[in-house]
DNA sequence: ATATATTTGTGTTTTAGAACATAGTTCTAT
DNA sequence: ATAGAACTATGTTCTAAAACACAAATATAT
């Protein structure tokens, strides 16, 4: 496991959703064993097959959640914004990863052993509670998603991965550029296409005057027409 | 909704998981609050944008869980057996269903209202552990769905759909024939093709003696050959 | 700073799979 | 039992998107 710097971070305002459900000795404990660890951008946060042992919470950069499929070709599963869970799905299923994570780019991550989750929400109805919720949404977003992925056109799929950057990370100050800046085959990669097929979709969406582009930014032009081509697919 | 015949039966022995977990009081509550409701052959169980207000057991028969995608085409997102529990997702994501439920074949049902599990689970932590792990490892499913969907293509696809009915519903008495009747639109609902390819492709498999068909009845004859067909996509 | 690798952009070719057409077959309902 | 509907089968055509090929532009490392 890479990542080194130890950090002194007031967890009660950065893990704010489980710290208000803790009791003072459960917060206590959890002072006591979470860590701060920082990823450098490109840099592996956990891999396919490994063991999970920690809940991670995203402090701070972007993550994409990640498998490798047919031949090798990687699908983006998901995108993780501050501040987000993630790897916990796989301890709670008794199974190793299935999904690898890396970081976009330069990342705090808080760590937390799962032991210890499992055992404060044993005996916390709210924070079980709270899990199942992360877990359900997330599900019906991946049976979503399924339904998406294969039935959307190319145009539909990319229209799609742009609105759902811009509401995972937001717009730059000009209100237009989505706040992530991604290569081309990660964009791929989200939207099940080929590199070359996201290119080509992005230059006719220039020429269309939905989006501009300079370098990796991406200008959102015409929202409403964005959505559209999203929607019919 | 609809279903109606109400049956004594033996929760204890029905409902083996969560009743172990319970108290005897839960357990008297429980018995006073479920009811068992029985399904004709394709009727169905819940539909798209209802409000959940049930966790669902299936006791007997098949259930298709499914979702209608671009321009109405549907797709089966999974598939429930005896004794699995279905339609709890939603109402613990606060949503209103996001899939349709129908019965591919005569099904009984038990239906338990969600108000009364959660409140069982917020104090009870094997119960609460009992749907994270169900959903984590529905979730799991979901991931590597999306990529096998994506990415095979359609004899990778249907090879995997056929293992996985022989894995969920099993075989016949001759050791051979999926325990499972259904159309070749379902086939392909379930495997993202449409239903000419589902049967040009099982024609393919009969020809190259993976599988031999009568109507509706397949016969696996080459599970290595079918794995193989999946595995490579 | 310069070389090398990686990413981006575009044109061309190929192909998997959808769409369409039509006919035979099997259910299902009255 | 029979008519009508739904399902199955197969051939043909069409098209979206992958695969391939190469050039230009950027990024990165030495």
């Amino acid at each position: 496991m890479p990542g080194k710097k130890k950090d002194l971070i007031d967890l009660s305002s950065t893990l704010p959703d489980i710290w208000r459900m803790l009791t003072d000795g459960e917060r206590d404990q959890l002072r006591g064993n979470a860590r701060i660890i920082h990823f450098k951008k490109n840099e592996l946060i956990y891999l396919e097959d490994e063991t999970p042992r920690d809940l991670m919470c995203l402090f701070k950069g972007k993550v994409k959640i990640f498998k490798s499929g047919v031949g090798g070709r990687s699908q983006i599963i998901r995108i993780i914004r501050p501040v987000q869970y993630f790897g916990y799905r796989a301890y709670f299923a008794r199974e190793p990863y299935v999904t690898a994570a890396s970081a976009f780019e330069s990342c705090t991550v808080c760590m937390i052993p799962m032991e210890l989750i499992e055992q404060f929400l044993r005996n916390n109805g709210d924070l079980a509670l709270f899990f199942i919720q992360m877990l359900s949404v997330d599900l019906g977003i991946a049976d979503q998603r399924v339904v998406n992925l294969t039935q959307k056109h190319v145009r539909g799929r990319l229209a799609e991965s742009l609105i759902f950057l811009k509401e995972s990370y937001g717009l730059e100050e000009d209100g237009a550029t989505i706040n992530i800046y991604l290569a081309r085959e990660d964009l791929a990669n989200l939207s099940n296409m080929t590199t070359s097929n996201a290119i080509r979709t992005l230059s006719n969406f220039v020429n269309e005057r939905v989006i501009t582009i300079d370098g990796r930014k991406i200008k959102i032009i015409d929202e409403d027409r964005l959505r559209k081509i999203s929607r019919i697919g």
